[in-house]
DNA sequence: TGTACATCAGTGAACGCGCGTTCACTGATGTAC
DNA sequence: TGTACATCAGTGAACGCGCGTTCACTGATGTAC
C-alpha cells in the first residue's frame, strides 16, 4: 500500500490531477493555480511546497502526457508488429485515441504554449515519444524503392501534421463545424490514401 | 479621401488592428482589451463605444480575418484555373501562406476559443471560407473514378486538416520542434503525395 | 514504551496588480435656422 | 455667416474581483534516545 504524505496524502499528484480537469474543461486559459489548489482541497500557499508555480504545475501535466503518449505510442506499435505496416498504422490511430482519452493531456501538451524546452526532462520525454513515430516512418519507408522514397522524418512529419489537424480541427468542438465523418474515419482514410500515394498500398486496394 | 471620425479617427479599426497585433504576440491568453486600448491610444472605457467587450473585439478580428482568408483562397483558386489540379494545389499554397502572413489573424480565428458560432455574420464568412477549399476538391475529384472517388468533404477535410496540422506544428516556433524542413516543402510535398494517392498524380512522376 | 526534539506540509493573512466593466461627465463635431 | 443646440466619441475615476506570490506561523508526523 503506498504510503500516504503527512497532511494531505499525496498533493502533488491530487494537483496535477486538478490541473488536467481544469485544463480540459476551460482551457489552457482559463486554467488557474488557485483554482487548482482549490479543488484539491488546500490553500493556494500550498501549491508551492510541490511547484515553483503556475507554469511549472503546466509544464508537470504536459511532462506526464509525454510520458502516457510516449507508452501508448510505443504500445501500438509493438503490437502491431511484426508488420511494418500495421505497426505505423496502430501508431496513427494510436495519436488519435491519446488525444481523445487524455484531452487534458493533450491541451497541456500542445496548446499550452509551454516550450517543450522549457526543462531537459521535458525535453527527453517529448523527443522519445516523437521518435517512436520517426522509426515507424522509417521502418515503413523501407518498403519504398530507395530513389522515390521521401525522407523518414518527412514522411512522419506529414502523418504528425494530418493527425494534429484533424484533432484540432475535427475532435474538438469549437472551429471545425462538424464535419459529416468521424475523426477516426478521417484520419484512417486520410492516412491510407497517403500511404497509396507513396506506393506502400496497392492502387487498387 | 475617407473621412475621419470626430475623435480619434477611425478608432474601432484601430482597435482591431492593436488587438491583431497583441494576439500575434502574447497568444490568444495574453491579449488584454485595456492593453489594445493602450496601444490605440484610449482609455479602456472608450472600447466600449464600439464593441461589446473584450470577447466582441476578439470576433470581430477573427472575422476579418475570415474575410481575407476567404478573398485569399478565392483568388487562388481562381488563379490556378482553369486546371483544376492546379487550382487545387493554389488553395493549399495559400492556406499556409495567408498563416504566415496573417499570424494575428489566424490565431484569432483557429487557436482564440471564439466559436463561429458566436454571430451569424461569422459563421457566413467562415462557410464561404470553407466552401471555397470544398469546390476545389470537389471539381479535382471529378477526374477521380467514380467507384474509388471519396466524398470531396472528406477529401477537403484531409487537406485541411493537413494545412492546420503543418501550421500548428511546424510554422510556429513553440511545440513541435523545428523539422529540417520548411512548412512550405511540408505541405508542398504531403499534399502532393496525397493527391498521388488518389491516382491524380501518375505514380511514377 | 515514553519523551524531547526536528522536520516540513499546509495555513491564513496579506500584498500589489491589472483586469473588465460602469458611470456621470466633457467637449469636439455636425446641423438647423 | 453666425448662433444655438444636438449628438456622441472619448474621459477619468471608481468598482469589485481573482489572480499569483510572500511570509511568518502551526501543528501533525517522524525520529533519536
Amino acid at each position: 500500500m503506498p504510503k500516504r504524505g503527512y497532511h494531505h496524502g499525496n498533493l502533488r499528484q491530487a494537483l496535477v490531477e486538478a490541473a488536467l480537469t481544469l485544463i480540459e474543461a476551460k482551457g489552457p486559459t482559463g486554467f488557474t493555480l488557485s483554482e487548482a489548489a482549490k479543488q484539491a482541497g488546500v490553500t493556494p500557499a500550498a501549491v508551492y511546497r510541490h511547484f515553483d508555480g503556475r507554469e511549472d504545475l503546466i509544464a508537470e501535466a504536459a511532462r506526464q502526457g509525454y510520458e502516457i503518449f510516449a507508452d501508448v505510442m510505443q504500445y501500438a506499435y509493438d503490437k502491431g508488429q511484426p508488420s511494418a505496416m500495421s505497426a505505423f498504422e496502430a501508431t496513427g490511430r494510436a495519436y488519435l485515441a491519446f488525444a481523445r482519452r487524455y484531452p487534458g493531456h493533450y491541451i497541456a501538451m500542445f496548446e499550452s504554449g509551454i516550450s517543450v524546452n522549457r526543462n531537459p526532462e521535458l525535453a527527453a520525454i517529448s523527443a522519445k515519444a516523437r521518435r517512436v513515430l520517426e522509426r515507424a516512418a522509417e521502418e515503413l519507408s523501407q518498403h519504398i524503392p530507395p530513389e522515390k522514397r521521401p525522407p523518414p522524418a518527412m514522411f512522419s512529419a506529414h502523418v504528425w501534421a494530418m493527425s494534429h489537424g484533424v484533432v484540432e480541427l475535427f475532435a474538438r468542438n469549437s472551429p471545425g463545424t462538424q464535419s459529416p465523418f468521424s475523426p477516426e474515419d478521417l484520419l484512417e482514410t486520410g492516412i491510407g490514401v497517403y500511404l497509396r500515394g507513396l506506393g506502400l498500398i496497392p492502387p487498387d486496394n
